[in-house]
DNA sequence: ACTAACGGGACTTCCCGTTCCT
DNA sequence: AGGAACGGGAAGTCCCGTTAGT
């Protein structure tokens, strides 16, 4: 069968997103797909060498991809941002809302307990952070973003500002609420403009 | 013995701040403390007992009780919340920031799958925000805070850009970043004064 | 309170009915009457103490207790058994005999394992099979039974014949088929009549 | 090692015979044939699966299977019941009467707290009737059966008596009781006859 | 590359009984 | 006589991973 690697990936992520790493049944998912532990192990020896391979092949090329295209953006970077965070919006339905940000989730559950996990996930954070600071840094020097901010620190609240965004609409269940932090954050980010 | 309750809520509150809820196991923890399985059945029958009443009882406690002074606050609710902000700035150790902050650590593991925590956790968040709302748009009557403002969004940005600052700070490891976001966002809280 | 003793045999009594000797929960039940554990084992030091008064007390009466006034019967013994068994056809609801005979279900469950059970249990059958047996020799003797059978196994047919009336009415939870097997035995009961 | 699957259910099937359902411990059954609890996980997920493959299994095919011969058996049916209950008398010793019949005995236990235990026993018990009576209908069609008779009732009476006299047996722990109430229901089928 | 059977440990539940106190 | 807390063990479930075989 092709690929049958990826598929024990994707649908061991979507099992990630719903309930978490822990209470994730990697044998259960594939079964339903057909594919039995024989398969499963053949390619993930271990839960958790599956777990990090999800990392490392889907939350990092789904977040540091989403962000990249700013390195090599020539218009304001808070243009990019805010555009981004629309789409952000745009995506989320009032279903999935109520899952929560697959990076977020896991950096709850997994960071203080497992130091593999915790690595990956910070190493997607200060790429994603990198490519923003960076992206203001030059903003700053071009004129279009305000000098009297520090692009170090404000990308920190940035990214704080918008996974705690994923985190309220989670907790309430609501995509309104999942809105209005975002949309707050977007004026926010406005008044950095020059 | 006296209080082997109160000793079973707080020895399983630090277990499940640390590790989560899934992990954490309760005849374990109390183990430590001489109290056996026999007394922990006697007072909490099943595991999701003990959870709710962690969350009834020490969480409600912490957080709806941390923000209510501001019911009666008399000054400018900016300055209460950025003093509140201040405090847990100080609070946090170096150590304490890897295991985030009890109440998102909760919301990220339980909200999706179990509706008793999603009830519980969603009600503290919602007393929360009426408590600092109420207290914006009375600062807004007073003339203390920027009229221009929505209260109800804001109140979701900030409480947004706190948790998710506990987030990022756990996710690095690093209490630099939960000060570089949460400064930021007292500087966002500052620009709200009149 | 009074007859506390007496509440927790009683409430027993049904529980072990409905559903065995090994599935009732005796602090549980009593529960029910807002009698705590320390009444109960105040009363019965075991489970098997109350398990065993439950049958000295209250099974030993219901049964050999139904069969006694044969001792002193005039009539035909027959009309008597007969009159008895159609007795018990009305006394039995649809819903009872899903619950099967008391008496019947203790011993099937408890018999093999538990002495105790065991020669209380085949006490009250072998006090039943003398007073049924001794009728039906006098009523041999008075010319109105037929002389042609032997008491003793004809005892244990009909004995046999009831007990197993009530599994069946049990195994397919019907009324009918207890009615119908029970009519089957009236009428060879009739058949030995002079 | 071949048949793990039927080891597992034959052991079980004897403890389940000696002490019920409850009673049985599975993976101690097992573990004396060095067996594991991973292996009996594997082809019972859940005691319950356990027990109705016992029930499917094993005492489907020993109860109807017993009977269904008489479907095709072309001399006097009541010869063939007579011969059935020789037979049963004949294999059973002292020492198995006081475990009873293993239809009996789950029918007691399990019948009232456990449908899917109480559907596969009572179609069992159906089955079985209904074979009997066929042939007592076409008994009577040929000539050897008396046409006085209810087929339905007599043989739910017959049933009764088989069981009955296993229960008398059991409670008394006395073959004797068996044998005793047994010749006395071949009297009553031999009086049957045309 | 993939299958089915198997290994073994750990966790929650749950129950019977004890102890101390009034 | 009765109430509340506590002791301790065992059962069933369930899961992650291994192994022999194709």
């Amino acid at each position: 069968m092709i690929d049958t690697r990826q598929k024990i990936l994707e649908s061991n992520f979507k099992a990630m997103h719903r309930s978490g790493y822990n209470a994730m049944r990697a044998d259960k998912e594939i079964l339903k797909l057909g594919i039995t532990k024989g398969a499963l192990y053949h390619h993930f020896p271990t839960k958790q060498d599956l777990g990090y391979a999800i990392v490392d092949e889907l939350i990092y090329k789904d977040y540091v991809g989403g962000w990249s295209p700013l390195n090599t953006y020539r218009g304001n970077p808070i243009d990019f941002i805010v555009s981004h965070l629309n789409a952000l919006q745009q995506e989320c339905t009032d279903k999935e809302i109520g899952f929560g940000c697959p990076l977020n989730n896991l950096i709850q559950e997994m960071s203080p307990t497992d130091k593999g996990f915790r690595i990956r996930l910070a190493r997607i954070l200060n790429e994603m952070h990198t490519i923003i600071k960076n992206a203001l840094t030059r903003g700053q020097k071009n004129g279009g973003v305000s000098k009297s901010i520090k692009p170090d620190a404000t990308v920190w609240f940035i990214l704080s500002a918008m996974e705690g965004g994923y985190a309220m609409g989670k907790a309430t269940q609501s995509r309104e609420v999942f809105i209005q932090a975002t949309d707050q954050l977007i004026l926010y980010l406005e008044s950095l403009k020059v």
